[in-house]
Formats: C-alpha cells, sequence, structure tokens
DNA sequence: AATCGACTATTCGGTTCCGAATACTATAGC
DNA sequence: GCTATAGTATTCGGAACCGAATAGTCGATT
C-alpha cells in the first residue's frame, strides 16, 4: 500500500462503498453515485474513476469478476471487493473520520487570507454574495433532503452528509455575514500596506 | 487561460499575493509562506511551486525580474508580477469569494456518507476521537493567533483566515459530537442493510 | 584544509487527475 | 432500412501534483 495513492481519494472510498453492495462496472457506479447524489460532494470524472478502479485493482482491494458483454451492450468488466478490500474499507473509513485532514477547504480560506487586497467594500461586497449562494445551495440540499427522507422513507442515517453539509454550510455563511457587517461597520479595521 | 490551470489553484493565488508586495524568487516564497504558516491552510510542496510559477510565467501573470547569482548564493531567479497579473489576482480573489466551489471539504463528506458501515459504537467512537483531535487543532491555532497578535501589533485583518478557520472548526466540532451522541443515544436509527 | 551538517535553490520522474475523444448499441422518426 | 439522437462504456493524452534527488554555499569542528 504506497504512500499516496489512487485508491486513497475519496472516490476509491465511494467506489468500495459501492462494491459493498452488489458487483459493479464503472460507468454503473458512476450513475449510482450521480443518482445518489454524491458527485456533487466530490470530484468525479470518468478518467479519474477508471484509474481509481485501476488503483484498487493494483492494491487487491477489488477483483475483476468478469469480462465481457451482457446482452449486447458494448464490453463492460465487472468489479467485485476482495476480502482484503473490505477490510482496507473499514479501516480507512475508520481513519477518516478518526483524524480531520490538514487541507480541508483550502479554496476559501487561502481567498479569506489576501481578503484585504479587495478593500473594505468590495469585500464586504463579495462576501455578502457569497452568503447569497450558500443559501441557494443550502436551499437545493434541504429539499432534496427532505423529499429523499418523506417519499422513499429512507433512514435518516442514509443523508447524514447532507445534514453534515447543511450544518457547515450554515456555520459558513454565519461567518460570511458576520465578518461583511464588521468590514461595512469599521470594526474591522482595515489599515493601508502591511504585511 | 485555459480552461483549469495549475495558475488556477490556491497555490498561485498565495505567489501572487506574495509578489504584490515585491519581486521573490521561489525558494523565498516558499519560506515566506511557511513563517506565516499559511502552508498549512492549503498543501504546499516544492514541486507543485515550482510547477505553479511556470503556469503564472506561461500565462503571463508574472515575469522573469532577473535570473544570476545574487551575491555567491546558488543560481535563482526572481520573479515579478506583471500588470494583467495584479489584476489577475485581483478578480480571482474576487471570485474565490464571491462563488463556493461545489467541491469544499470533500474528504470528511464522502466519508459520512459511509459512516453507517461502521456501526453505532464504532462510528460514534471515531466521532468523539476526531472531536478532540479538532479541539487540539483549534487550541493550536488561537494560541499562534493570540502570540502573532499580541506581541507584533498585527492588524486583525493580517489573520482573519485563522478566525475563520476556527469558526469551522468549532462548528464542525458541534456537529460531530451531536452526531455521536445520537448515535449512542440511538436517536438516530441505525437499520440493518438497506441502500 | 578537509569533513560535516544545515541551509539555499531547483530539477526530475513518476503518478494522479480529468475532460475530450472514441466507439458501440438502441430507439425513434422518416 | 437509413440517419439522427440519446444512452452506454471505456480509452487517451496531456496537464498538474508532489516527494525525492540534486547541487551549490556557509559556518563550525577537527
Amino acid at each position: 500500500m504506497p504512500a499516496r495513492s489512487a485508491a486513497d481519494n475519496p472516490l476509491a472510498l465511494a467506489v468500495m462503498g459501492l462494491l459493498l453492495e452488489k458487483p459493479m462496472h464503472p460507468y454503473e457506479m458512476m450513475s449510482t453515485l450521480r443518482e445518489r447524489g454524491l458527485d456533487s460532494a466530490f470530484k468525479l470524472s470518468t478518467g479519474t474513476l477508471y484509474d481509481t478502479v485501476r488503483a484498487l485493482l493494483r492494491d487487491d482491494r477489488i477483483r475483476d469478476a468478469g469480462t465481457g458483454s451482457d446482452g449486447n451492450r458494448p464490453q463492460r468488466t465487472v468489479y467485485a471487493l476482495t476480502d482484503t478490500g473490505r477490510t482496507a474499507f473499514t479501516e480507512r473509513l475508520d481513519a477518516l473520520i478518526r483524524v480531520p485532514a490538514d487541507d480541508e477547504y483550502p479554496k476559501f480560506v487561502s481567498a479569506v487570507a489576501y481578503i484585504g487586497a479587495l478593500g473594505a467594500e468590495a469585500a464586504a461586497g463579495a462576501l455578502t454574495e457569497r452568503a447569497d449562494r450558500l443559501a441557494e445551495r443550502a436551499e437545493r440540499l434541504r429539499s432534496g433532503l427532505d423529499s429523499a427522507l418523506g417519499e422513499s422513507g429512507l433512514p435518516r442515517l442514509f443523508m447524514i452528509e447532507v445534514e453534515y453539509a447543511l450544518h457547515m454550510i450554515a456555520a459558513e455563511r454565519e461567518w460570511v455575514l458576520a465578518t461583511a457587517e464588521e468590514l461595512r461597520s469599521g470594526a474591522l479595521p482595515h489599515p493601508e500596506e502591511h504585511r
């Protein structure tokens, strides 16, 4: 198990999670993930998926469970989880939850670090717009959650990651709005040239 | 300006931000970022830095401001921001703040989505440990923040990204602890096999 | 003055990432 | 039965990423 491998990315976890249910071919994994809305949680591109599958294969976490043309669709390969894969899944999952990553949400923090460069009014404006977009996103997630839980009677646990996302979006929105307000009111002084 | 370029990663923003102050060579950027503690906000490896600089050069956002050996140190190249670079910096910064990325914090959400697979007690345990680690991290950030603000009289605005990080860590910790408690108490039912 | 370790500065090579391209199948409309 | 269009399934090539390797310099020690 190399230090850094494609088999360690979030997508790899998702792939193993799917194979826990039943053997699948990559394309089916992709559509299933999309169906369940997990594709927006992390990046999901076709190329990466096939690379990830290859890496999992290399590490013996999954195995070829039959290549061939089923019906007369284009040829495809079905993969199944191995026993070591099953253990690896649980271990990785446990570790991901147990220890927070150092560089979680790096895009926004890197920008925030330089927000002073925009000037107080521009910065406050941008933050306010972000707050609006966050609210929209939350709204979308919330309605998706409600309908999933309502109509299909899906247990809450299976949408728990949406609850997490909603909680974090709300927290970010609070901070963004509070900071915009501080910038506008002058409570957060905006010194000329420093650093 | 290609669709996806190394010149669009968080590091590129940081590089431009530094060159806003004065021309620098890559190694100096690296040590400056480390000094300021920005290296933990996003990944920072030597290879990536030089690649990023090359990409910025290619896009004319920075220019070679003198190659050569200063004193008799190993040869090095100093880079300076161009005018288009200056604009690009502001625009990118504005955009990063204005529109939230779809895949912010993907590592943890992808894990949370499968937390049911751990079983209630194991999941609660892992979450609790995460909470502890988050608290430690917050403590480290807080003390770094206090000392920076205290001793050097640095304006708050220049450590604002740490305040953001602290806010988000606190929010995550809340959710993690609440969820662990729900799992333990049975308030979050843990059905057998589904999905 | 030769050796060592710490610091300065960059290149290298392999893996990962990812959108575009490919190619094949099925259904519909004419 | 021919073409168009939508859906299925995977490969490809090139860019980005990143740790390890390289290589030169400085000061201290023997």
